[in-house]
DNA sequence: GCCAACGTTGGC
DNA sequence: GCCAACGTTGGC
């Protein structure tokens, strides 16, 4: 069964449009509990990621990616050169997880964060609740094809 | 740039 | 184990 998940990425360090280029990258820096979680634990290969632009004009939902591996240690952990080192993420034991992902498709236009706050489908979404800020979510089979619809048009019912 | 909300750290 | 201080996230 296909997950759904939603990964937020600053545009300036890395966009929708890097990874159209690209094809595929490797998801690293993630240094929060949670999120690794769902990277280590949960993600699948062929699983579908909405692409988030954070801290963006306008922030919002910009493309779809595939999860196109399992997890495996971010090695940017262990080098010492790297903004996301961290000397307590040993080899064999690594604390720090990513996946890899593969470019799937750029949304004609971005879905803006303000859209999905007004659509009374999604109010149940964790991206929209007060103070969030877990760059690595889950978004329901329901939550995915409802912004899969409003991408291909909104339609007001 | 501001600042609210949150996660993490560290003193006790 | 509590909790204040601190750093970070991220919308605006």
């Amino acid at each position: 069964m296909t997950q759904y998940w939603l990964m937020k990425s600053e545009p300036e360090a890395y966009s929708i449009d890097d990874l159209a280029r690209d094809k595929k990258t490797y998801w690293d820096g993630v240094r929060n509990y949670q999120a690794r979680n769902f990277m280590r634990d949960q993600m699948q290969p062929g699983d579908l990621v909405f692409f988030y632009h954070s801290n963006a004009e306008p922030a919002g939902i910009a493309g779809i990616a595939k999860v196109a591996g399992k997890g495996y240690p971010d090695p940017s952990a262990f080098d010492p050169k790297d903004v996301h080192y961290d000397p307590d993420s040993k080899k064999d034991k690594p604390t720090w997880y990513g996946v890899d992902l593969q470019y799937v498709k750029k949304f004609k236009a971005l879905i803006p964060l303000e859209t999905l706050k007004k659509d009374p489908k999604l109010a149940g979404m964790a991206l929209l609740r007060r103070g969030q800020r877990l760059s690595v979510q889950p978004v329901s089979s329901k939550e995915w094809e409802r912004i899969c619809a409003l991408e291909s048009g909104p339609k007001e019912e």
